[in-house]
DNA sequence: AATGAATGAGGGTTCATTCAT
DNA sequence: CATGAATGAACCCTCATTCAT
């Protein structure tokens, strides 16, 4: 892509075709998913010829593995960047709460791509252990800010990790995965501005709710 | 055809293979999505003649929306047969989170099929308004279940109700939709009867919790 | 279809709907074709059931046959209402002309269903001797007209008949039968009111001198 | 691709392909129609692979409207070549008169195509402005044949070069392309080499007679 | 690295026709 | 006489993939 440096790294020019190749096939997954996306039409997208689908990734099956790391290496990146130690536990509770909700509002692609991997049986994964990289350290981070907080006395004793990033991801992954059947079925548009404003207030307030202690008198 | 005969009517044309096509149809989407299955194969489980499904459905959507509208009519019967407003508050909003994690538990159809649905933009959904009578009188209870507990002290005031359904349903939809990659996620087998009753009774204890109103000294 | 006499008169009532549905298929064969025309259409617009097709015509080419009869059958009731004889031969030639340009001018079935016909090789024809009866008469008249024409010179000598015929009609059914790209050719509507009355003027004008004898000072 | 090197150009790739399907197709419409014609069949009287029609030409519709300009363009060419201006007028005339028979006698290609195009509309027309170039310059030749034979008393005054053409046409066609109603509508084999001549024979004489003035004694 | 041509295996859908009542 | 259910054979078209250059 960039025609300065074609003369002395042709090594770039391959690079940048992955790479459109690679965008152009995550709109596309994004947008028709799995079986609905087409070779051809990803290759229109990116401007190549449908060989060279073949060429770097092998098929269309390997083309989708690619995105599909990428999608979960981009949550990591930022994920990593929150720093959440360095937070007393409660407001670091919050944080990740409100980065797990907005990440996926401004991640459409993370949705539907997960939804999709989800609907396959999980078949990509097969053998790629990059989701294992990037889940990891969230459990640890949550479970040193349970510590913590249990130590000061506002969160509860016994609260699994594990659990309570999946209820607070489910909280919101449902909300914006099933957001077209949700919408219909409460004849409401939930994806509005103010829907989506409204529906992050309650997840925060929820779940920082559910980890506090009972207090009694 | 008239419901009324079907007690002595010997011969059930028609509607028999309508009614099989439709089983066919709901195990052909529940394993292979709406584009994954394939309608030479519904018609062969059924055991009939492939036209069929366009005599009685039209095209393949129509099969997929009929499918849909049959999975959402299912849940609504056992739903409306829990009787919450016989309980006290806490009891009934137990047992509202309780189903809505064993519906999923023992309903792979409804949780793929929605998921589908989903990733189609709920196109099948519309002009059918089967969704919308099906999920109105859940939000109607919970809001009588937090006004009486509201009264009796056991739960906080200002919960939104809708948003109060969607966080006890996404907590067990997400856990059971997104299981592939949830498992992979954190190498760990999420599907165990022993994983789904951890995940069931995290549930309900972090959403009661959550709930709960904060007991000041 | 006469109520009134289905009680003493069964045959009636079969015979009304293998008129209706002959009417039925004589409007779709003229709009699609033989082949563009669909069964279960034709039902359709008569009212009845598709089985009945097979019942009255045995199949789908036993309709069209019928149709192709009708269509021939009053072509002939009319033209021989005409009266030739009885006039001048001029003005019978004259009349003649006329009669086959006004015929197909109102009746797009007639030329529609006969260039169907002869797409597939006037199969439909074979065993039925309708055409003959048709056509025989048309040729003894234009023969006489021409003998007549000739004592008393109007007409020339020496011209057959049958040609005589081929050349008035064809004039007239290349017109409507090849509207739309001629039409298009000549980048005109040849079929707005105008176009058709001045395209009958020439070929009455055009054929009646082609048959004058060349007078010699 | 460029016509220019396609002498020294070993192999043909495509090229050959899209042609080799275009007369196939060609073949196989005139035997049976626009909807009669099958692609499966089309593809293997080409030799090659089905898909390679939707390659090449979109569609069945593509396909038939490529076949239809390509018969256009072919009578173009021809016609062009007969430099009726070089002629005296009466010759020219007859010369035009033989060519629109004859072409239509050695090319039913022609005839069956025109007449199916006809029967659907002229949809495939549309857009095409083939069908116009190849149609005005006769009009103008007419026209110019017309005015020199008034200007030296062999022609009437007062036709329409438009009609001129559509009654020389017609005659002609009308024979051909009805010929197995008309056959069968006089009991007489029409297209017997002997018929051919006999009714090119009347078309010229016919034709040419009423162009011709009334000389008065 | 890159391309256009070519392929084989279906995919959804249609349709004339027959069955059973 | 009349009907709705059912069938089997195709039909047009699509798509992931490979070939040849």
């Amino acid at each position: 892509m960039p025609p300065a440096e074609k003369l002395h790294n042709r090594k770039e020019v391959g690079d940048g075709t992955r790479t459109v190749l690679l965008s152009a096939a995550r709109a596309a997954f994004t947008e028709k998913g799995l079986e609905g996306a087409r070779v051809d039409d990803i290759a229109r997208r990116a401007g190549v010829n449908k060989q060279l689908v073949y060429h770097y990734f092998g098929s269309k099956d390997g083309l989708y593995t690619a995105v599909l790391e990428q999608v979960y290496r981009q949550i990591r990146e930022q994920e990593s960047a929150l720093d959440l130690d360095s937070f007393p536990p409660e407001e670091a509770m919050r944080k990740l709460i409100e980065f797990s909700f907005d990440y996926l509002a401004r991640s459409p692609d993370f949705v539907r791509i997960l939804a999709d991997e989800n609907a396959h049986g999980g078949q990509h994964l097969q053998g790629s252990d990059i989701v294992k990289e990037v889940n990891r350290p969230i459990i640890e981070v949550i479970r040193k800010t349970l510590e913590r907080g249990v130590e000061c006395g506002v969160f509860r004793r016994g609260l699994e990790p594990l659990h309570v990033y999946l209820s607070i991801a489910g909280m919101s992954f449902f909300y914006f995965a099933n957001q077209h059947t949700l919408s219909r079925a409460f004849d409401t548009d939930l994806g509005t501005a103010r829907g989506v404003a409204e529906r992050r207030a309650h997840i925060v307030d929820f779940a920082l709710n559910a980890l506090r202690p009972l207090k009694l008198a």
